[in-house]
DNA sequence: AATTTCATGTAACCAGTTACATGATTCA
DNA sequence: TGAATCATGTAACTGGTTACATGAAATT
């Protein structure tokens, strides 16, 4: 839906940038995006409508309600929980592009910050971890606890680049 | 099947375990786990006893077969591929420490080699997407991409570190 | 002329989520 | 004694995967 409101595009579109961007976890197959195209659709939150009626090949642009606008707005306002960050990044991740495009700025550093603050508070919960699994003498589970919490030391550390960023955009248009 | 082959254990115990530690992305839902559980003892990779009997409160305790096994270490033992590290790192970490534990330091060794080896390949079709977002002026895309491969660098420092920590122990067991 | 790409879909299969259900045991 | 935990499962719903199907338009 975030894909639709970016531009008004058709299924095969969709598949294309699922297949060709790095948008992981996202499946191009037809038999997953069709039939969602079709509940966003009769859930009111997206449109479609046929370009080249006439021709042979039609196709079926979809666009974004306002109702879909709204939901979409909703849905990016939530805050950031410890599941998403403990879950799939990459989620979060798109969830901030679609922030700051539909957003806005100051919405897209508030919602990193957020995050920032979050991944802060996932770190000691992962040492805690790798305490433990060093105490029973894991070693390779420990490497992977390191793992992790090097990733999320450098998800901050992003977060806080990136905020930085944004903010001197805002001093300086 | 990984966590049963560490060792002998209940569904109730694979709950606890995706519920207290970080293995991300498994769910702890009775509907997921009983289920797999049965599929493997069918595919006869697992096989469990009734521990208790007796009493009143029985427990399924399933332990991996020689089958099992074998399938086990021959998945563990396949390459991998640029489709596991674009889309889910913890499942690859999940594989590592199975690796490690079944397979042994050599063997770790070698998966976390060939790891490193595709992230370094991965990085720069990343920076090439990056590329065409910026000329495509798309700044939130950008910033994202440029999280993934500040992700994909930590991901590479990680796997030669611990490389190296696994070949001095190696040297000075 | 043949292959690839555009463009849409359907159907069978598989698997996860949520919620419900049951009952014993342990702990406060 | 009541609440939490141990321990196992089922059922309805949801949604993704794989594969099949169709046919026009563009490319080689």
């Amino acid at each position: 839906m975030g894909l639709v409101r970016q531009q008004p595009q058709s299924g095969y579109d969709i598949m294309k940038t699922f297949e060709t961007t790095a948008i992981s976890s996202y499946s191009s197959s037809p038999g997953a995006v069709y039939p969602a195209l079709r509940r966003l659709e009769e859930a009111g939150l997206i449109a479609g409508e046929v370009e080249n009626r006439d021709s042979l090949r039609p196709r079926q642009v979809y666009h974004v309600t306002p109702a879909g606008e709204r939901e979409l707005r909703q849905y990016l306002l939530q805050p950031i929980t410890r599941e998403d960050i403990a879950k799939n990044t990459s989620d979060v991740m798109l969830r901030f592009v679609f922030t700051g495009n539909v957003l806005g700025r100051r919405e897209a550093v508030r919602m990193l910050t957020q995050y920032a603050q979050a991944v802060d508070a996932y770190i000691p919960e992962l040492k805690r971890q790798l305490a433990i699994v060093r105490q029973e003498a894991l070693p390779y589970a420990g490497h992977a606890l390191e793992h992790g919490i090097e990733q999320y030391r450098a998800e901050a550390r992003w977060a806080r680049r990136v905020i930085a960023r944004l903010q001197d955009e805002e001093d300086d248009p």
